[in-house]
RNA sequence: CGCGGGGUGGAGCAGCUGGAAGCUCGCGUGGCUCAUAACCACGAGGUCCUGGGUUCGAGUCCCAGCCCCGCAA
């Protein structure tokens, strides 16, 4: 047990990094949080109101120092963090690339958390790539950083177990919390030299990178329900996923928002059908799919089959692919 | 003033060339049936978002406002 608190600077953006800072600056006689870093505001909404990210919204609650730097490179944000002279940096989600003469401040150098198990996953979304992928387990993956992206040596995994019906909201928050007591408890053990760095299996990488709006757009002959269905979850809440319904020659965007694989009923690739649960029913590329929640622009979301009910001539259409 | 769609019985929608409020589902009652989420008959349930205006007459046209949503950011 050190006899003074660990000194550290926590680099962190989304809600996924939000319960590991709250975990760090609750325990103030082990943790001493010098500053929190996060990404600047932005514009949210549909009125593009101005708002922080969690994690700067966090910081400020807790009365925690913030920083949230346009630019990393040019010079400024040294200026500010070396003076510090922190112990270790705590990354997580923070969503830019540290450059080195920021990594070469903390003494014991800068820690990762990354959500997945490395080297599969790294990039920028690992959660939506687990759930994409179909993999059976993820988790979280304690490392120190490098020069590379997500490259450098494992202090320590923690592996969460997948059923696959997870949403990324949903998984954000198990592995947000995972990340939250794997950090606070092996944080000490780090800077009391009980976690050797393990260097990772370069070979067996994977990457993931940034997700653009039109990944969501649905290709009815190029994807099979299961990976539709899959995109579905991952995808939420942003870009979800969408395809375009021609209505009386108007092109609507048509989201859906929860989807099922169906047993059998051959439909061609984007062919409405009825389902006996009264639901839609797609064809894919392979599979079919049953549309349990959808909507269309303009209106709220709501159920598969009382959509059905209201656009009756919806069954029997051709959906085209979401752009 | 960023662009656009929408607010109609419990749910989802149609009606928008102004003239007695409709469809699918749900709900209630009765019937059929060994039975049923199935089928048949009947029925209850609506300030057509709010406030003005035009008109002999407005859900339907005009003006103002409130709320919901898609795009963009």
């Amino acid at each position: 047990m050190p006899s003074t608190p660990i000194k550290l600077i926590y680099f962190g953006t989304s809600s996924f990094a939000v319960p590991a800072l709250r975990a760090l600056a609750a325990q103030r006689d082990l943790f001493e949080v010098l500053l929190v870093v996060s990404q600047p505001d932005r514009p949210v909404g549909r009125q593009a109101v101005i708002t922080p990210p969690p994690v700067a919204a966090a910081a400020k609650e807790l009365g925690l120092p913030l920083y949230q730097p346009a630019k990393l490179r040019d010079g400024e944000a040294e200026k500010r963090l070396k003076p510090l002279s922190p112990d270790v940096f705590v990354v997580a989600a923070y969503g830019r690339i540290l450059p080195p003469d920021l990594l070469a401040i903390p003494k014991r150098g800068a820690l990762n958390l990354h959500g997945s198990i490395l080297p599969r996953h790294r990039g920028a979304s690992p959660l939506q790539s687990a759930i994409l992928q179909g993999d059976g387990e993820t988790g979280i993956t304690l490392m120190l950083m490098d020069a590379e992206l997500d490259h450098g040596p494992i202090l320590d995994t923690l592996r969460v177990p997948l059923v696959g019906n997870e949403t990324f909201p949903q998984l954000e928050s198990r592995l947000g919390e995972a990340a939250a007591e794997q950090i606070a408890a092996r944080l000490p053990e780090y800077i009391a030299g009980r976690l050797p760095p393990q260097e990772q299996d370069h070979a067996g990488a994977s990457f993931t990178g940034l997700i653009e709006k039109n990944h969501g757009g649905i290709v009815w002959s190029r994807q099979s329900a299961s990976e539709i269905e899959r995109m579905i979850r991952a995808y939420e809440p942003w870009p979800g996923v969408f395809a375009v319904w021609n209505r009386n020659g108007r092109e609507l965007r048509l989201r859906i928002l929860r989807a099922a694989v169906a047993e059998s009923t051959a439909l061609a690739p984007g062919q409405v059908g009825l389902g006996e649960d009264g639901c839609p029913t797609v064809g894919t590329a392979e599979g079919n799919l049953r549309l349990l929640e959808l909507q269309i622009e303009g209106k709220n979301a709501q159920a598969g089959d009382a959509f059905a009910r209201g656009y009756r001539e919806f069954i029997g259409s051709r959906l085209g692919d979401g752009r």
